[in-house]
DNA sequence: CATACATCCTCTAGCCACTATAGGAGCAAG
DNA sequence: CTTGCTCCTATAGTGGCTAGAGGATGTATG
């Protein structure tokens, strides 16, 4: 009786996609046992499992953390310092990342408000992006 | 005598890299004439040009709305109208992106102060990661 | 029991914007 | 003439999936 749950059900209850399931299987993520006829058959802990991939996905960790982080999670007698590393550079680079997208979100202002709508000639769009001088953003990124 | 630049110096002065430059020459942005012994040669116009991708490619831009921009660029006598809602178009994603990353960077310092730097069984990262209920980012983005 | 239809399987190729590697040719200086 | 640098092409790889072909399995109904 007890075959499981079908791929298409930890689909829907995980939020994740039936090929990325697929994938994260292939590349060692997740191991569901087989029915004769050979569909994957899951438990509940797998559901679990990709829900704690999706949402780390979601915080922008990469396969090779989420690795690590799921590791982690199966042996919870370790110690934490390395989740605690993990979380700490990804929380480094999401600041850099918001530093830059506010400066870039400046000069993109500046170029639109800069527009006059006329012809390309006299576009401020086209000019900043050609013209290397009267950009801000470019210099505030490089010295970030 | 005038055989034009080589590309070692247009990626120097441009700032893009030598594979770089000809995967956009095999893509169209680029065409360079040929020496005698078949080295590309470039034109200043080809460094300002590289430099115009290289800028819009900085501010995020994909590389057909940089195949239009510099369509417009090469036509400076059309309306910029196009020109003006390609970045209106960008700056709208960057304002959404900033707004993701703001809520991702609660989410991350809410789990790094969280940890108590001990046992994994009790890490406020892996917990929050495991428990979709304890996360305040999903919410908030999935509502964007 | 047959049939229709949903769900699943594997395998391969494609996406974006590059980047890396192999194996060779051109060219300028000493 | 040889050293060593720059350049050439062509192919494959990166990350994290997504799409499609072509076929097998499972289930609800006639």
């Amino acid at each position: 009786m007890h075959h499981g749950i079908a791929i298409g059900k930890v689909s829907e209850a995980a939020g994740v996609k039936i090929p990325t399931i697929r994938y994260y299987e292939q590349i060692g993520l997740l191991a569901p046992d087989r029915t004769d006829g050979n569909r994957r058959t899951y438990a509940n802990e797998d559901i679990e499992r990709l829900t704690f991939i999706r949402h780390s996905r979601e915080l922008g960790f990469d396969i090779d953390e989420i690795r690590t982080l799921l590791s982690l999670q199966d042996h919870p007698h370790q110690s934490c310092h390395e989740a605690d590393t993990i979380a700490k550079v990804r929380l480094v680079e999401v600041k850099r990342k918001i530093a830059s997208l506010i400066a870039l979100k400046a000069e993109l202002e500046r170029m639109v408000e800069g527009c006059s709508h006329g012809r390309v000639e006299t576009c401020r769009v086209i000019e900043i992006l050609a013209d290397h001088g009267k950009c801000v953003f470019h210099d505030s990124v490089a010295a970030a």
